[in-house]
DNA sequence: ACGACACTTCGGCCCGCGCCGAAACGTCGC
DNA sequence: GCGACGTTTCGGCGCGGGCCGAAGTGTCGT
C-alpha cells in the first residue's frame, strides 16, 4: 500500500491539483500558463510539473524555449475523474461568475478526449435508443457499423468504456469510441469550447447534426 | 479540483494508505488491531480513522468497548485498487518472507469482496469460456441462469463491473456477481484465508468443485 | 466496587514540503 | 551579440500535520 500513498501523495496538493484539473481538457499546456491557471509562482510550477512527470501522471514535449506538459494518457483521466467522482459535488461554487461557470461545465465539458456532463448524457441515451451501445454500454455490433461510417476505425485501444461522471453520477461513453465521436463533433462545428474552459456547447449545427443522425438532445 | 486534493490527501500518508490496505480484506477492524497493522501509537491510529470516516472511505460500528471500521463500500474498494493499479507494481520486495507473501497474493486474494489476482483471472476467463460473461464482463442472459443456479439473486447493487488488477493488469469480475461467487467459494470451502491475510487458495475440493461447474483453473 | 482494557483528547515535538524571490540557463528574434 | 522571455535551480521561510506519551472517559469482567 506504500504505492498507493505516492500516487495520492502527488494529488493531495491544490496546486497540482488544479494542474491535473487543466490538462483534462486533453490539450498540452506551457509551464507558465499553469502557474498563471494554478496562481503560483513560476518556480512553484515547474517543481510540480517535474514531480508530476516523474510519478507518471504526465508527459512533457519540449519545444524551444516551451515546455508543454499534458496529460499521460486516459488512463489518468479516468482517475482523475474517479476520484473526484467519489468526491462528490462539494458546496456550492461561490459568486455568480464562478457558479455560471459551473453551470457551463454541468451542461456540457470534454473528460480528456470525449463529452461529458449533461451532453455526455445526452449522447449516451441517445446512441441507447439507436442502438448503438447496451445499456451498459458495450457498442453492439450494428453499432460498430454505425460508427464506422462516421469515421471510426477500431485501433488497440479499448473501444468503449465506462467514466463515470462527477456531476452526474451516471455513467458515459469513453474509451476510443466516444473520443473519437468528440473528434468529429468538432471537426464538424457541432461543439466549440466556450473560451478557453473544458466546458463545451452544442451549436445549431450541432443540433440539427444530432438530429439527423436520429440523436436527441 | 479542490475536492480531488482532499481525497487524495487522506490516502496521501502511508498509515492511512496501510489503514485502507489492511480493510481491503472486506471485513471489520478494531482501532488497536489497525494500530498494531500499521505499527502506530493507539492515539496515532485513532486519529487517523476519525479522518477516514469523516472523509466517507470508512464507516464505523461502535460496540462496547471496540470501535470497529470498514471500508465504506464497495466503490471504496474499487477506488483503492485503482489508484493501486495504477502506480503499479513497484519494486520487488525485500526479504524472502515479504517476497512469498507477495506472491501467494498475487496467485490468489480477495479484493473486497470479489476474487483477484490470478486465481481471479481463472474465474474470469472460464466464465467467458462457459459464456457466463462478455469479454468485457456483462452477464449474458444465459449467464444469470447460470448465476441464479448458484443461488445469486439480483439486488440493487450493480450486477457485474470490471475491477482492474494490479498484479495482473487485467480486469477482472467485480460488482454483486463478483461478490456472490466469492461468498458461495467460501461457503463450500473451495478457497480458504491463508492465516489472517488477503491472500486465498483454491483448495482440493475447490479444485474438484470448479471443475464440476465447467470451470479451468 | 475495582482493575483491566479499548479508545480518545491534548500538548508538544519535529520533519516534510509548498511557497517565494533571486539568480542562472537556454532559446528566440532582431 | 543583445535583450526579452520561458524555464529551472537554490536558499530560506513558515505552516501543516504525523508522531508520541500522559492523562481522561467509557465499558467489561469479576
Amino acid at each position: 500500500m506504500e504505492a498507493l500513498a505516492q500516487v495520492a501523495a502527488l494529488l493531495a496538493d491544490r496546486t497540482r491539483a488544479a494542474i491535473c484539473g487543466a490538462l483534462l481538457d486533453g490539450r498540452a499546456w506551457t509551464a507558465t500558463e499553469l502557474a498563471a491557471h494554478a496562481r503560483v509562482a513560476p518556480s512553484t510550477a515547474s517543481e510540480h510539473l517535474t514531480r508530476l512527470i516523474d510519478g507518471g501522471l504526465l508527459v512533457e514535449h519540449r519545444q524551444g524555449r516551451h515546455r508543454y506538459v499534458a496529460l499521460a494518457g486516459p488512463h489518468v483521466a479516468e482517475l482523475l475523474e474517479a476520484m473526484t467522482s467519489f468526491a462528490g459535488p462539494g458546496p456550492k461554487p461561490r459568486g455568480l461568475r464562478a457558479a455560471s461557470a459551473s453551470e457551463a461545465m454541468a451542461r456540457g465539458r470534454t473528460c480528456y478526449d470525449h463529452l461529458a456532463g449533461k451532453l455526455g448524457i445526452a449522447l449516451k441515451s441517445g446512441l441507447l435508443d439507436l442502438g448503438v451501445v447496451t445499456a451498459d454500454l458495450t457498442i453492439t455490433p450494428s453499432g460498430l457499423v454505425w460508427l464506422k461510417e462516421l469515421g471510426f476505425e477500431p485501433s488497440k485501444r479499448q473501444v468503449s468504456r465506462a467514466c463515470l461522471d462527477w456531476t452526474e453520477r451516471v455513467p458515459h461513453l469513453a474509451g476510443a469510441a466516444g473520443a473519437h465521436l468528440c473528434e468529429v463533433f468538432f471537426e464538424r462545428g457541432w461543439i466549440k469550447r466556450i473560451g478557453t474552459t473544458r466546458a463545451v456547447v452544442l451549436t445549431p449545427a450541432g443540433e440539427q447534426g444530432w438530429r439527423e443522425l436520429g440523436l436527441t438532445t
